[in-house]
DNA sequence: GCTCATTGTCTGATCTGATCAGACAGTTTG
DNA sequence: CAAACTGTCTGATCAGATCAGACAATGAGC
């Protein structure tokens, strides 16, 4: 194909006819004056015509040079606005953030985050996939993905944001009729709240202290979506096991009782996650900022 | 101020965009597809944002990318018309020439060679200074001078165009009553009428075959342009020494007759001069080459 | 499932164009 | 009339563009 337009001659040449001077022009540009004179002369090569006419001491746009001087400024200003908006989109956050988190997480913590960054950010937009099942943050085009637990992509860069832990909880009722002395060791005769979709087989390590015990649970019902689970929880059928997240507002308000409470469960981390990219967009980066200072609140609250 | 723009590089990230591959953009451009990877890696890096999802085999644009794509095309796309127009100008006369010539050649020679030009292209606009005396081509920003005789502006560039034959001529009348013998040394005795805008002090260098004569002459009748000293030669007020284009139309007519006609008085030569410039427009180019073929039908015609 | 082909990136080397420093001619200004 | 200023030209230097080739990763074909 033919050779490329060299379109960095144009500015020399539009600055010179709104000088009036090469020289003028080579201080504005901040070049030497051989460098302005040079690039406007290949430009007219280029081109094949006479774009300056010059006199004495002084230098005017021929009738090619006008026409041309208007279409040169024109598409300067194009660029400029083009480089100036894009680079602005790195810098502010515009447009729409599309993000995915497991549904529990998504709900009781995204949400109010989302809400927070659309206060700060009005017009930005924001689709959500809150979803149990891990989305393919590149084929589906996600700007942000939310991994609680363990990290299972691991060809996504990674940003912790927190962590959880993970709570054995009961309705005060049910709380009541247990045993002065539950603990772990007693836990496969206590009435259980199965969550399916959790791994592992039903075995869980508690610790207290240097004391571990890993204790195997007997589900007397299982629901393979969390809030099920805590329908089923919160009726008294039997304890579940959910990140604090998940229970945190019916603990506060006295629906749900902690119990084995000075025993700990695995904790887990919060992590976002981004597919590869040269550059993270500001709304990408302004919305984990969010998330990490939702984090802190939570663990806060928590301690 | 800021740091220049490279535009340069738009044209490898629009292609990459267009053809869906750095592999297939390289082909297209003709380059090295390190070449395309690192033009818009630096892109990019100057945006300070990604602009391309590269995935396995596949690359798309991301949402600025898209946006940035938009606005790179058009940018790329009013650069080349505008290379291309203005580059034809220099290919194809367009817009308004302007042209200067002294009264009498610009009415007898120009204005003929203005009509065929305008049959040739009918787009183009001309605006003429007809004027015996000498424009500045620069400042008056004329396209064209035509000269006459002898050149006069020696920091303009001149081609040739032909030559003039100068001719002593009378009315019929008038020649029907001069002398049998009448020559160059009887012409003090003959009765002449003067043109003021010639140079020299009336003074002719007449020549035949190795012969010369330096007539001088006594204007009985002077005046300062040269149709009105037409006329009064026409009136048969006396002899009068034209250009051969001035008196074309007369002689062939029979309204004048030739006098002392095998004796030859000095030619001059007809020349066109251009403002100091890098490139010929071509619709200066293009008249200049009418004219020359005029000027040599008009030598064929006299011999 | 394995091998080959293809893609995009990276690297060091080379080439080309951009730019600099300075000289020069011509014109204007004081 | 001399000094200052402008635009152009030249040789040298520097920076960026480009090349050739290697490499990792993935998809296609057998």
């Amino acid at each position: 194909m033919t050779e490329l337009l060299n379109l960095n001659r144009l500015v020399y040449f539009t600055t010179v006819v709104e000088t009036g001077s090469f020289t003028a022009a080579a201080d504005r540009l901040d070049v030497a004056k051989a460098v302005v004179s040079h690039q406007v002369g290949r430009l007219e090569q280029e081109l094949g015509a006479t774009l300056l006419r010059r006199t004495t001491r002084r230098v005017a746009p021929t009738e090619e040079g006008r026409l041309f001087y208007d279409r040169a400024a024109i598409i300067l200003r194009e660029a400029e606005a083009a480089y100036g908006d894009i680079s602005q989109s790195a810098l502010k956050p515009t447009g729409m953030l599309r993000l995915t988190a497991p549904l529990d997480y998504g709900e009781k913590v995204v949400a109010p985050t989302i809400a927070a960054y659309l206060r700060k950010y009005p017009k930005m937009r924001i689709e959500t996939i809150f979803d149990d099942a891990v989305s393919n943050l590149v084929d589906e085009q996600i700007d942000l993905g939310i991994r609680v637990g363990w990290l299972v992509d691991s060809s996504n860069l990674a940003r912790r944001l927190g962590s959880l832990q993970q709570f054995v909880v009961a309705s005060p009722e049910l709380a009541a009729r247990l045993p002065k002395d539950a603990g772990p060791r007693q836990a496969k005769s206590l009435p259980w709240v199965g969550n399916a979709q959790l791994r592992g087989v039903g075995q869980w390590l508690f610790s207290k202290d240097t004391e571990t015990v890993l204790a195997e649970l007997n589900p007397v019902v299982s629901c393979d979506k969390t809030p099920g689970v805590l329908s089923c929880v919160l009726a008294g059928i039997g304890l579940g096991i959910f990140p604090d997240y998940s229970v945190a507002d019916d603990l506060a308000r006295g629906r749900l009782v902690r119990v084995f409470a000075d025993w700990t469960l695995p904790s887990g981390g919060i992590h976002a996650v981004f597919p590869p990219a040269r550059f993270r967009p500001a709304k990408v980066r302004a919305f984990v900022d969010l998330l990490i200072a939702a984090e802190r609140r939570r663990a806060r609250s928590a301690g």
